[in-house]
DNA sequence: CGTTGAATGGAATTTTTATTCCATTTATTT
DNA sequence: AAATAAATGGAATAAAAATTCCATTCAACG
């Protein structure tokens, strides 16, 4: 029995329920308005859970179902899971089909690489823990100098921060590995260093980090996954977590957070000069 | 088969990821880095779906669960489902309360970069010339050798293009300025020089680019303005325009154009060798 | 106050989903 | 290289959930 016009956004959900919220009966008022205060709940509740807390049975909340045009819960449910789980469309499907299309073209990559980035800056907006960056900074505003490591992927990121804090004068340093020369030493008290790696994990930068530790230093990770080794050994860690297109990203959260990190230290030292 | 400690929430459940994520066999492994990356997925999929999306059996996937101290499946879910409350504030909501924590606050700058970097984006996707990159695609694919150049703020870029070069076997160089060695006997013949300089330009990318034009090599230009002094000299132009915070950027447009075309340089070699 | 049609509760049925089990493959150890 | 253990895939089974159906209740109207 599905019906012609099933809402599929949370707009036309909304003006759907608007629509006939007049001319229900009881029962069915009672779904309306408990979903209408728990709209988030439909995506991880079965249905017996929804009547038990509309306070009905679960015919009648799956009359309300139907009455807002959907053929049954499922489909309902279907339609805020889908919404909920949009953000992270799934690329390697994509990319698929783009080459099925006979489009590895140039100009059809670079937009994959656009749209990517695109949902990496609108996830880092999202997941970002304003906690944990404002710690960082506090921490990395007050050290004498800033060492910086990151390799293969992570090293162009490693590279925008020391130029960033070059061109703002503040001390730092960054350990690129040049002539295998691993100036372990340079790290003094009180010094912080940013380490940032991604998987699959440079063990370089992962060594660096905990000696730096053992030292007591404290480290500021920038980093993607939970499984992250730099989170084991407790740094600050910074999470981004930057969609592939294929074997590569386009770095365009990591950067943004590193520069914006970066600036905002540059800030803070000078309002702390002061 | 309920362990004593399965986790409750979500920092539990990370930290225990991490734990047990070395010591992992093959298949339970590639379910942990599909869960690390796509966490929020847990409280709306069925196992099938994940198991799917991960790429192993629905078995595989209840091992995992297991192993991470659940019951089964449906007891992570529960877990998860439970937590799952404010996760819905979107993307517009999440930038508008980083901005309101105080115009110089950490998270407010990272808000305009992340909105800097969506623009910058757009704008690329609409400027670019498919004609031009056809082209600077089509030459570097056919070239012995890929010189690269790029200081300063374009060293990230530089450093970015000669790890994907490499990652991908392709013969790259890139001239990065160590010692001052300035290896310019190294291009020879056929080579193509990737230059990439923003105002103020530096003059070392400059001579450069001259100095392989005069040798009659081609030379592919990542630059902004139209009065940048790589595009007088004949280069290749593909023209990317950023919007600045402040005195920084966030480079992501020129990174994600630079990844593009290395990616389908890649793919246009593969395809002329066969 | 009886008749009719809508609304309701609850149980029966169907469908979907989770979970277990086992034969086969793959690694490890001796 | 053989023996042993661990891991894996896939199908079989169990559990849970959605959906339907129908007997009963309630409300409206003559």
């Amino acid at each position: 029995m599905t019906q012609q016009n099933a809402p599929v956004s949370l707009e036309e959900f909304n003006h759907r329920l608007a629509e006939v919220s007049d001319s229900m009966p009881k029962r069915v008022r009672q779904c309306a308005d408990y979903i209408a205060h728990n709209t988030d709940r439909i995506a991880v509740s079965t249905v017996a859970e929804l009547a038990t807390a509309a306070g009905v049975q679960p015919s009648a909340f799956m009359r309300f179902c139907q009455i807002l045009g959907f053929s049954g819960f499922s489909e309902m449910q279907k339609m805020f899971r889908e919404n909920y789980a949009q953000k992270w469309p799934d690329y390697a499907t994509r990319l698929d089909n783009l080459k099925a299309a006979g489009a590895d073209s140039p100009t059809a990559l670079l937009a994959e690489f656009v749209e990517a980035g695109r949902v990496s800056l609108e996830n880092l907006a999202t997941s970002i823990d304003p906690d944990l960056l404002e710690q960082a900074v506090d921490v990395l505003s007050h050290a004498p100098m800033i060492h910086i490591v990151g390799f293969r992927r992570a090293f162009p990121v490693a590279s925008y921060l020391g130029y960033a804090f070059e061109k703002m004068d503040i001390p730092a340093m960054l350990h690129d590995g040049i002539g295998k020369l691993n100036p372990r030493n340079a790290i003094r008290p009180g010094d912080v260093l940013i380490a940032i790696t991604f998987a699959p994990y440079s063990q370089e930068t992962v060594d660096l980090a905990s000696y730096a530790q053992g030292l007591g230093n404290t480290v500021v990770a920038i980093t993607d996954t939970p499984t992250s080794p730099l989170r084991r050994t407790g740094a600050l860690p910074l999470s981004v977590s930057e969609v592939d297109v294929g074997a590569f990203r386009a770095l365009s959260a990591t950067l943004s957070l590193a520069i914006a990190l970066a600036v905002a230290i540059g800030a803070r030292r000078e309002r702390n000069a002061k």
